[in-house]
DNA sequence: AGCCGATAGATGACATGTCAACAAGAGCGG
DNA sequence: CCGCTCTTGTTGACATGTCATCTATCGGCT
């Protein structure tokens, strides 16, 4: 780490533009996400990872690392879903000490009663202003970098 | 918002893949601050900011804009980043309610250690992962981006 | 000067996330 | 079947972020 390598102009505008980019990103669609549907965020991640499941369902373990979640912060985070009545809590049959987590009725309308404008604003503010290419080069880029943080063994 | 457009198998992909970046970038980076400088990515970008301002200071609210936090939360963290003697707070001699952060030795000395393993690991872990055609793309893009979200009125 | 709406920043209550510690099973090897 | 260790999920303490509110001041207006 003698003289380290810094960025050049345009590494520079491009890691500052990611920044920013989803920092302004979050905002808008937290903030659209609450307004029109009551719900944060990780609520919505909660609830649509669920909503994809067979039988809208998962084991605690399993939906936290889907979500590079802890488990300690999702079983908060279900705590308090659980009493807005949005997901419940099962017992597993197959080992006791685990717990499966439910959608709820409510949970369900929740979600569909979300999405809708939810990717409309995704559309909106990322998506559509990107040309194809662009949106190919976030695909390839961005599993490159996921390949590359999950320790997919394979290039250096 | 009758039937709404989803997101075609590409642009799902694209939009999971700069998701799950995000959050894996992130770990990865806080991680390696926390360990190597004993930093949080959010006392790095306030002291980053701070050090690259002339006389390492900046108005609160300044400061506050350029981070795109608010100034609530600016305050306390500041509160925070002053008990361990990073940063200091000083009147403002042309408005008798402002406050002016500066930048401390401590916290000079903690960014210029911090820094070069920082930019290392962004390289690492996006920058030399990124032909030069995709850095310039995510320059292009972010930008764009962040134009329709900060209403740059030009286009729609 | 004196009023008044707007702005700067601080603060307290609360929501959320992290971390370390714990209880209860699982599951293997004797 | 027992004992040991690992895993699962919960919990409480604490760090961090958000939101509403408060005080002091600014700055234009009369």
């Amino acid at each position: 780490m003698d003289e380290p390598r810094w960025l050049d102009e345009r590494e520079q505008r491009a890691w500052r533009g990611y920044r920013r980019m989803r920092r302004l990103l979050d905002l808008e669609l937290s903030r659209q996400l609450m307004r029109d549907a009551g719900l944060s965020e990780p609520d919505y991640d909660v609830l649509s990872d669920l909503s994809e499941t067979p039988d809208q369902r998962l084991r605690l373990s399993e939906l936290a690392d889907r979500m590079l979640w802890s488990r300690s912060r999702l079983s908060h985070h279900l705590s308090r879903m659980h009493q807005r009545d949005l997901v419940t809590r099962e017992e597993c049959p197959t080992d006791g000490r685990g717990s499966i987590v439910v959608l709820t009725p409510d949970g369900r309308r929740a979600i569909e009663a979300a999405a809708p404008g939810h990717v409309a604003a995704v559309r909106q503010n990322l998506i559509d202003l990107l040309t194809p290419d662009e949106v190919a080069a976030l695909d390839a880029l961005t599993h490159r970098v996921i390949a590359r943080l999950t320790g997919d063994r394979a290039g250096t």
